[in-house]
RNA sequence: GCCGAUGUAGCUCAGGGGUAGAGCGUUUCCUUGGUAAGGAAGAGGUCACGGGUUCAAUUCCCGUCAUCGGCUCCA
């Protein structure tokens, strides 16, 4: 007999070899038909998998993240199977479980396959789904595995199988389809009642865009056809937070092939948000010490080759700007950093100066590659909300700490709170992606983990993600259809300053190397503008929006009354709109509130006699009849929630 | 840049080898109405662009461009 322990710490008693199938079904039958993998001592199994020995376990189902990857996991086992089935032949990549579904790399050599084939494909799932095959699991040897795929002809495998350690290997074998796996799965397809397949792209083998490039099939599957219904109505509702659909109809941004791709127009509206978003932000940075700095669009190309971002960027920026001048040449600004190196050069600072904070709505140009380019979240031209921050090495965690406190505050701001933390440190096998002696990077790495911890922000590391001078710490958050973007990023850099031979005079007299933090809170106006957008549906909040109000008179004969209101309003910094239409009252409401207009101040015979106006608040309905004053003061009273930073 | 899909009015979309439709929006007129759509008439299209097949192409084929979903990249 061994001892289970189970999730709530009582512990039962069970034969040795038991299954995790066989302690849910000791527990319900109802139980039984749910589980779909098990956790033994913290590691996802099989629940066919005998348990020899005493054991904490999970018995995961659909509600838990774990059972939905075991689940998807062997849905894109199944998928490869029915591909399998109807395209003899075809090669296979890897094909795991992701955050919705699945998916699975595969080469069908000559053929190619579309959207057009996925109806087929499904129906060969559930086929396969209803012969309830049973996922059984071998383990071979290295180099029997090696044979079955070479004698298979499946390169991507056997160069997979390569890679792994000698000694065991596992094969998960259902129906006709046997694929190298470690696993776990589900006991047999039973689980899988809803199949969905989703899109078709192009993936290059193992992420090298030098290999070549296989095709992904994405899928999703449920235990109910209710779930994926429900799945595919909620993407339906997501698509309608698009950025670029809500800002075409609010009328905030728009691109123009005349103007040239990725680069935004911000239309009256959009600019009136933006400009919104600067003055917080201003204010945020005015009282944390930063000073504001302007440099210009563009910069001789020695200041780039100097940095050293023109040998790594070069080739992929807007090209060089000829003069009439022999030789001369100029670059589009790609970033701001080196023309605010050369404002801190402009003096001589005492290490009683430092940190000295340098801060510019700097607009930089980058020639992103043609299918990157995505609404405002990615394009060619942007402004960032930049700073960098020049410090002795002993105040460089003092200040990394302040900026994340910026960042957390305008998150609160604007009620982000679904967003993650990542660090991003350098590839210490690629040790030609960045320049700088490698005690400057150990300092700048220490320090950016330092800080984060100071802070407790749970944070993901992630090696090789650095900046060519210095490692990271970025804040991502998700769009409507969970996309994820970086938004903040605080950047440590001991190189720069070398590279521009930056100083200060220490108390020892001394000359000594400023160490600089880039940052940007919002990283730049046009993908934070976008995200935002997603994240509250365009329906910002009262100190964001454009236009605060719009004036409804309930007929023409209010015109004069809604006029006065209308000024009265605007000469009290209120930005508001009129509806002059001889359209009836239900359908200046009905568009105003499409346009997401904060305020509706709607003016009859009533308000006119009285001097007061009827409010209805956008998404609220009717808050009722107020005097001017007493508007003002609801007004102000809303406007004022952002609490001070 | 690569893979796949898509491209018809300002927007959302239908149609289909014989040169084009709806709703919303827009314009004009009527209506002067109290909390999510009043009525009528009109204007608006090189059916993305360039080739090819055909008596005839917006429709079929090829190419280009753009957009969308991914991959790669992201200072």
């Amino acid at each position: 007999m061994i001892k289970i322990t189970f999730p709530d710490k009582v512990v039962r008693s069970y034969q040795s070899g038991v299954t995790g199938l066989e302690i849910a079904k000791s527990i319900s039958e109802g139980l039984a038909r749910k589980v779909l993998s098990i956790s033994i001592n913290g590691n996802l199994k099989d629940l066919t998998m005998p348990i020899l020995e005493d054991a904490s376990i999970k018995l995961h189902t659909w509600d838990d993240p774990e059972g939905k990857a075991t689940m998807w996991h062997s849905s894109a086992h199944l998928m490869a199977g029915a591909i399998e089935a109807l395209y003899p032949g075809t090669k296979f990549g890897i094909g795991p479980d992701v955050e919705n579904g699945f998916y699975y790399d595969i080469d069908l050599g000559g053929h190619t396959l579309s959207s057009n084939d996925f109806e087929k494909i499904e129906r060969k799932m559930l086929e396969m789904v209803r012969e309830n095959q049973a996922f059984v699991r071998k383990e071979v040897s290295k180099e029997e595995a090696l044979a079955y795929y070479i004698d298979k002809g499946d390169e991507y495998k056997v160069d997979l199988i390569s890679d792994l350690e000698p000694g065991t290997i596992s094969f998960y074998e259902s129906g006709h389809f046997t694929d190298l796996c470690r696993g776990p799965h589900l006991p047999d397809t039973s689980a899988i009642k809803a199949v969905k397949l989703l899109s078709i792209a192009g993936a290059y083998w193992r992420g090298d865009e030098s290999r070549k490039q296989l095709t992904r099939v994405y899928g999703i599957t449920f235990p109910k056809q209710k779930d994926l219904d429900e799945y595919l109505l909620m993407l339906e509702e997501a698509k309608k937070r698009d950025h670029r659909k809500i800002g075409r109809e609010l009328e905030l941004f728009a691109f123009s092939a005349n103007v040239g791709l990725g680069l935004p127009l911000w239309l009256p509206k959009g600019a009136e948000l933006r400009e919104n978003l600067e003055k917080f932000l201003k204010k945020v940075q005015r009282k944390a010490g930063y000073l504001p700095v302007i440099t210009p669009h563009i910069g001789n190309i020695n200041l780039y080759m100097l940095s050293g971002h023109y040998e790594k960027y070069g080739k992929d920026s807007f090209k060089p700007i000829s003069t009439p001048a022999e030789g001369e040449e100029f670059m589009l600004k790609p970033m701001n950093c080196p023309h605010h190196c050369e404002i801190y050069k402009t003096k001589q600072y005492s290490y009683k100066d430092l940190p000295v904070r340098l801060a510019e709505f700097g607009t930089v140009y980058r020639y992103e590659q043609s299918g990157e380019l995505h609404g405002l979240t990615r394009v060619r031209g942007f402004t960032q909300d930049d700073a960098h921050i020049f410090c002795r090495p002993d105040q460089v965690k003092e200040e990394f700490i302040k900026v994340i406190d910026i960042v957390l505050y305008i998150f609160k701001a604007l009620d982000f709170k679904d967003y993650s933390v990542q660090i991003s440190l350098r590839d210490p096998v690629l040790r030609e992606k960045y320049i700088g002696s490698d005690e400057n990077w150990d300092k700048a790495e220490l320090a950016i983990l330092e800080a984060t911890k100071e802070k407790g922000l749970e944070a993901r590391i992630v090696t090789g993600e650095a900046a060519f001078y210095g490692p990271k710490l970025d804040f991502m958050v998700k769009d409507a259809l969970g996309r994820k973007w970086q938004l903040g990023t605080i950047q440590v850099d001991y190189n720069l300053p070398e590279r521009f031979e930056l100083e200060y005079i220490g108390s020892d007299n001394q000359k000594h190397r400023p160490v600089m933090i880039h940052r940007a809170p919002f990283g730049s106006m046009e993908r934070f503008v976008a995200v935002l957008i997603e994240h509250c549906a365009g329906n910002f909040p009262l100190w964001l929006a454009p236009d605060k109000a719009i004036v409804l008179p309930i007929s023409d004969k209010y015109q004069n009354y809604a006029k006065k209101v209308l000024n009265l309003l605007n000469n009290n910094e209120i930005r508001t709109l009129i509806d002059e239409r001889s359209e009836k009252t239900g359908k200046k409401i009905r568009d105003a509130e499409t346009r997401k207009i904060p305020f509706m101040l709607i003016v009859g015979e009533k308000e006119e006699s009285e001097g007061t106006v009827s409010v209805r608040k956008h998404g609220q309905g009717d808050l009722g009849t107020f005097s001017i004053d007493e508007f003002f003061k609801l007004y102000q009273d809303e406007i004022n929630i952002v609490s001070e930073y």
